[in-house]
DNA sequence: GTGATTGCAAACCTTTTGCACGCCA
DNA sequence: TGGCGTGCAAAAGGTTTGCAATCAC
């Protein structure tokens, strides 16, 4: 079952990288998994050392940069912070963020009106959209008890 | 007209400070009118330019933090960017991003539908929400017509 | 007076760039 | 074989931190 699912996922891969040009290339392919078993919002160095464990030889500028490459043609999607490092989504299903000020922690949620809202015409027309989500700001439950300037 | 608006404005920021514990200073003071009157997703040094107008001395350090100080009581907010520098949302009104991978530029557009789309009641309940936006990303016009690896 | 704030400078960290070598197509 | 991709290293750029002097309360 995970194996037919892992091969699927290869034939996706394979077809991502004709479309766009991409070689397939070791360093890729075990990149592409790691996205695969990867949770959360890791970063470039979170996912680095992840490939490692099976590929302990690639450089961590390889590992950037792929998943740079990566999110430009959709397979996964940058994350904003709040000016640390870069955070890549793993997520593939349709979810949406909550940002936490204090503690910069990132939380996942769903919401199906979200998902579903419209894109306005103006912009669905004239641009070619990767990616819908809605990100609310604010302070976590354990930070706001704590705020002092609040 | 403009100064009764600009007295309310004071005396809005001045309730801010008293409820956040935050001194009156000549230097907040100006950056928060230079944010009143700043368009678009100015960076940190586009105000630091901006708030010289009228206070040449001031430093970029100080304009910095007072920035970051200001998002972290909700009067301005962080816009995320693709990895350049932060940016500060401007616009008061409610409104929403999108992002062009290619060319980094942040649209703004409004949707009334976005703009009243309830937040699930498992965050709102547990979470003190200071800003909600709906987040667009891929190519503008220009950008997908100059696209090489799609 | 006291603690917050400012300004200057250095340190830190992430991201970007350059280049030679090696590998995929 | 021709390029693209990788790895290493250095540079660039933005952000954070430390500290002494100053200022608001």
């Amino acid at each position: 079952m995970k194996l037919s699912l892992r091969s699927e996922w290869f034939a996706a891969f394979k077809e991502k990288c004709r479309a766009h040009h991409l070689k397939m290339t070791p360093q890729r392919m075990a990149i592409y998994q790691a996205l695969l078993e990867a949770e959360g919002h890791p970063t470039a160095e979170d996912m680095c050392n992840a490939v490692r464990d099976e590929f302990p030889n690639i450089s961590f500028d390889t590992v950037y940069r792929t998943l740079v490459t990566f999110s430009e043609i959709g397979l996964t999607d940058i994350v904003a912070g709040h000016g640390g490092p870069r955070r890549f989504d793993t997520n593939p299903d349709n979810h949406h963020h909550f940002y936490c000020i204090g503690c910069r922690r990132i939380f996942d949620f769903e919401s199906e009106a979200m998902d579903q809202i419209p894109i306005p015409a103006e912009i669905d027309r004239k641009c070619r959209i990767l990616s819908k989500r809605m990100i609310l700001k604010g302070y976590c439950h354990k930070c706001s008890a704590q705020q002092k300037k609040f």
